[in-house]
DNA sequence: ATAATAAAAGACAAATTTATCTTTTATTAT
DNA sequence: ATAATAAAAGATAAATTTGTCTTTTATTAT
């Protein structure tokens, strides 16, 4: 298992590369972010259909349309993607899955997870979805291979 | 999405749950153990024996048979049943799913993730199966709901 | 030896995730 | 107005995970 689902990941990548193509003040289109990601194209579309439903992308139809992140949302944490896609199971869920599970009735990881969970839950909230744009730009990381 | 797939938590709460009855010197059947942990009992009977396949429980046959843990995999950690079950995605594979993410090639969460990884890696190392007895006997923890 | 017991193995099915293709709608440029 | 473009929406399907039931094999007690 993987942290995040393949779902989850398409969708931060290609939010990741929609975000880093904006820097241009330029909107992609989903042939562009699926080949720069590389991932299957209808499959991404769907996953922005949804984040863009869900107002966390924005995008116009028709030409010179495309997918594009404005202002606020480029302020985004990560984990609101994360939690659009995937839930807040990853941060917040008990590690057995217990619906129960808590400081008083815990299972048996619930000590020693909980200062993960914490670490994740902080990681995915402090990182912004513009901060690796810099980077991005610069060829020094890769979202694909 | 869970940090472990249904099937690892399963096989995880069960183990837990064979180990605790075992320090009675009692072997127990499929049938006490899904409903202690609350599971489906023919799923579960599948993890079993896949885990009973690798070495990782023991088992009998026949009258008086049933799963128990012998002396050396009481001593195992916590990541021999995730792994068995899940791989080793969890603590060593990158958050984006890409394969040729490295030091010198990482994904936009490479560094961030580092940490998180090396934490959870190092829990399910430390951790080993019969620490919880004590805890688990006393019903200080919980396998169910 | 035989019957009873319990795990192992096999076969199948539902549910969910991942993936593909087609049609529709909104927008732009001519 | 019309044609071209690109996302949105709809329909379908493959693959994987999760779950269920039946048959076989090993072991024990009678």
């Amino acid at each position: 298992m993987a942290i995040f689902s393949k779902t989850c990941e398409y969708g931060i990548k290609a939010v990741l590369f929609i975000a880093h193509t904006g820097v241009q003040g330029r909107k992609v289109g989903i042939k562009e972010i699926a080949a720069g990601i590389d991932s299957p194209e209808f499959f991404l579309a769907k996953i922005l259909q949804d984040l863009s439903r869900k107002g966390i992308i924005n995008s116009f139809k028709g030409p010179t349309g495309g997918f594009f992140i404005d202002e606020a949302n480029l302020k985004r944490p990560l984990s609101d993607i994360v939690e659009a896609i995937d839930g807040d199971g990853l941060f917040r869920g008990c590690a057995l899955g217990l619906k129960q599970c808590s400081e008083i009735n815990p299972c048996p990881l619930h000590e020693e997870f909980k200062a993960i969970r914490t670490r994740i839950y902080d990681m995915l909230h402090t990182i912004n979805i513009d901060q690796f744009n810099q980077e991005l730009m610069s060829g020094l990381l890769s979202l694909k291979k």
